[in-house]
DNA sequence: GTGAAAGCGCTAACAC
DNA sequence: GTGTTAGCGCTTTCAC
């Protein structure tokens, strides 16, 4: 940002004044414009390489053109895609988006929401930690600034989702119709909403049979927390399923299961959750993880739709079941 | 940014003037403040929920203490975790960042760094897809916006990256001592100094033992062209190992040594460059890959550091070679 | 069709 | 110690 040149100079250099060169700039042509005085001005622009500064026209016009995104995690493919969703219209739309990673740290997490709120985003796609930090939610509200939730739910607020429990309990009705009885369950956080819907839908799917899960492990979405979840669930006995509320926790128990040499689908069947597809390293997994499939970069796309149309409704998208080869008949 | 209160109504409410307002904000204290003041105005702060507008600051201070980084493939973990190196010392020096994803497109790439420009990031990390475009690149340097490669080199700008050469010189010694004889090589694309490096030190490696790669393929740093190459390059015969220029190309050697039913690494040696760590899926490989870890994350928080102390400087890093059991004594 | 001038919200001299 | 004031670069009425 220096020896730059600005809108005066280029006014000067084209002999215009101001406004016409700001004319030009803003394609502000409802009384019609000379073509050769534009001619003139784009030729001084081009000339001084001169490029509006975007502080200036942002205080004037008090609009940022700018959306926020904050996920848990952005190694995780999943929200990646989500970032890239939301990005492929915000890009179209004209607006930039700020990307934050809280890495699953609230406090963080509260720091990136004041960040945002300071850099006047229009608007804000969410994906929480788990409970969300209520007074910079609400500073932000306050402010005018627009939130949208992403497969996670607070109250009053706008979310852009699948139906997790309809999808859980579906994806549990066919993983008990291959046979499977000794259901265990390698849930998420309790303060997030998500995985919350998917433990409801199993454990109504079970209880349609009158069964009930035979351990329920609170993992955090991780790799870590699936494989440690497993190997502490595998020594009950008497397990034949595990389910997971999302891939990685599923990941996570197919090594715990490999490591104490239990035979995948055999002695026992795993089931995940979100379907990332196309991660390269997962095609060495044989069989393929059986899961449900999450729309996650559609989700993105709706939810920067919403915002930037300034529409105030929650959506709901479609899953899909994915019948792998972690999960068999008996 | 609406119905928002600005630093003159929080001087009205506190009783106070504009500037006693804004040296709180900025912590001038250079002038001691009667610190019964200074709690009037921050009480005033919090009641009013008042928090400057960025866009105004930015203007008057000529500074938007933002850094731009460009990346070829934001799904692709490696640079995941540059930005998140990036990142952390952007946001404990008070900087915003925006990534920008070129998806391997130098159309999108060249959008993106006109993007950044006209946003007045005051530095950009950039990886470029291929050959950058000369362009927006010289228009950004005009402008006096500072630019650091990472992992890739253009004449005359600073760079922060590891001794290519030397690694994958050493690594093709360390796979030709093992025995491994009919080397092929899955190469980055031509106009990647990275790829070429690594070519480079390969073929010097072989040469020293008098023998030159039974075959070059060139690829794209991508799962699928590392898998295609290497359907390609097992059909020659005789070859017995086969080096990538990353490690997604490499996985995807070892998914069609696997459909050919080559046995990894008694029939073929395989072996790859990045070492991305920590990824949760390459736990399931066995064995483990043999390859060349870049640290990434610290390429990327000396690229930060360089940018915002302004030093004109470039680094490398030291690498580590991870003897996996892709390759071995045969 | 084009120009002049006010002012977006804030910071930093410079007064006092 | 605190207040007054002049812009930062731009957009946008309102004149002409």
């Amino acid at each position: 940002m220096k020896k730059r040149s600005d809108i005066r100079d280029v006014a000067a250099r084209a002999g215009v004044s101001l406004s016409t060169v700001s004319r030009v700039l803003n394609d502000r042509t409802e009384n019609h414009m000379r073509p050769e005085t534009r001619e003139k001005v784009l030729k001084a622009i081009r000339d001084l390489n001169y490029a509006p500064v975007k502080a200036a026209q942002t205080l004037r016009r008090l609009r940022t053109k700018m959306l926020g995104i904050v996920v848990p995690d952005i190694t995780n493919l999943y929200f990646t895609l989500l970032a890239r969703g939301i990005e492929s219209i915000a890009f179209e739309q004209g607006f930039t988006t700020l990307i934050c990673d809280s890495n699953h740290q609230s406090e963080r997490e509260t720091q990136y929401l004041d960040m945002l709120r300071s850099e006047d985003v229009e608007g804000i796609i969410f994906v929480p930690v788990g409970k969300a930090d209520g007074n910079s939610l609400d500073a932000i509200l306050d402010q005018g600034i627009r939130v949208v939730l992403v497969d996670r739910r607070i109250p009053n607020l706008p979310t852009v989702e699948v139906d997790n429990y309809a999808a859980s309990f579906g994806l549990a009705e066919y993983v008990l119709n291959l046979g499977y009885r000794k259901v265990a369950y390698i849930a998420g956080p309790e303060d997030v909403s998500t995985g919350e819907d998917r433990l409801a839908g199993l454990s109504d799917a079970l209880a349609s049979k009158g069964l009930t899960p035979v351990a329920i492990c609170r993992g955090d979405f991780t790799f870590e927390s699936g494989y440690s979840c497993a190997l502490s669930v595998l020594s009950e006995t008497g397990v034949d399923a595990i389910l997971a509320a999302n891939d990685l926790m599923a990941f996570g128990a197919l090594r715990a299961a490999e490591e104490l040499k239990k035979s995948v689908p055999k002695d026992l069947g795993v089931a995940g959750f979100d379907h990332v597809p196309h991660v390269p390293y997962a095609t060495f997994m044989h069989p393929e993880l059986t899961t449900v499939e999450v729309p996650i970069y559609e989700l993105g796309q709706k939810a920067a739709l919403l915002l930037i149309d300034e529409k105030d409704e929650s959506i709901k998208l479609p899953t899909k079941l994915i019948r792998g080869g972690t999960c068999r008949e008996q």
